[in-house]
DNA sequence: CGCCTAGGTTGACACTTATCTAAACCGCGT
DNA sequence: ACGCGGTTTAGATAAGTGTCAACCTAGGCG
């Protein structure tokens, strides 16, 4: 599947990889690899990927904190800093909307991810 | 640890898998983020990165450690470190050859993984 | 307006785990 | 036995995970 010619506009800010080629390709540069591995890192932990999954798979695209929250064995001040990882990774936004805060996954580091990991 | 003692069984790794339905697509059970979430966060440093790249690129499909090491300003000590995690967490095998250890990407579980994160 | 309450974030702290090195160790070939 | 390639152990320092308490914002009500 060649994801070149996959993306065209389905949505406005959906520039498809402008990096990545897959990590079994060619060797990824030492830059590279600094950039991106915070971003696994963020996913490196069973509490961050759900909360990931649920946000990402969440109707709308977006998911609120105060659905996350409850959703764990854990505080709230704890699912807060967990979001903040996947904030400042850069896998998630937020935005705030009266009283509440949603999250929406960031597609394009996604698939960078997804392309870097690919495998023919 | 007698894990990798010896190369036995070479494809005994269809595991547990209950492989990846897309994270975007719907929300990862428990089970799964704790099984899958170890193997991001090996990949979430980025000489543990650069290493599994230059592994799974590598001529052959496998790499000699001896090759590994001098590619890093790092000791022997902190390279072997680093591919142990990445062992431990399902990524490669590795396998010795006379005086010589190879390194192997596993090709499934980096497409779980791949296939976790892909995006409609 | 002032006061209260609910939703989230931030800060400070304890505890656990990760990263790195030097030194000791093991396996193999000469 | 010796040397070389890698791993393991032990130990110091840095970073991650969790909680409670304090704080901030938005909205409801007298």
């Amino acid at each position: 599947m060649s994801k070149s010619a996959v993306s065209l506009a389905l949505t406005d800010l959906t520039v498809d990889a402008p990096c990545c080629p897959p990590l079994a390709q060619s060797r990824i540069p030492a830059e590279t690899a600094t950039v991106l591995a915070p971003a696994f890192k963020a996913l490196g932990d069973p509490v961050r990927l759900q909360l990931m999954s649920m946000i990402a798979s969440a109707d709308g695209g977006e998911a609120c904190v105060c659905d996350l929250t409850p959703a764990f064995d854990l505080s709230g001040p704890t699912i807060s800093h967990h979001l903040k990882t996947l904030r400042e990774a850069g896998l998630v936004d937020a935005e705030r909307r009266g009283s509440w805060v949603y999250y929406r996954a960031r597609p394009v580091i996604m698939r960078q991810l997804a392309g870097l990991l690919t495998i023919d």
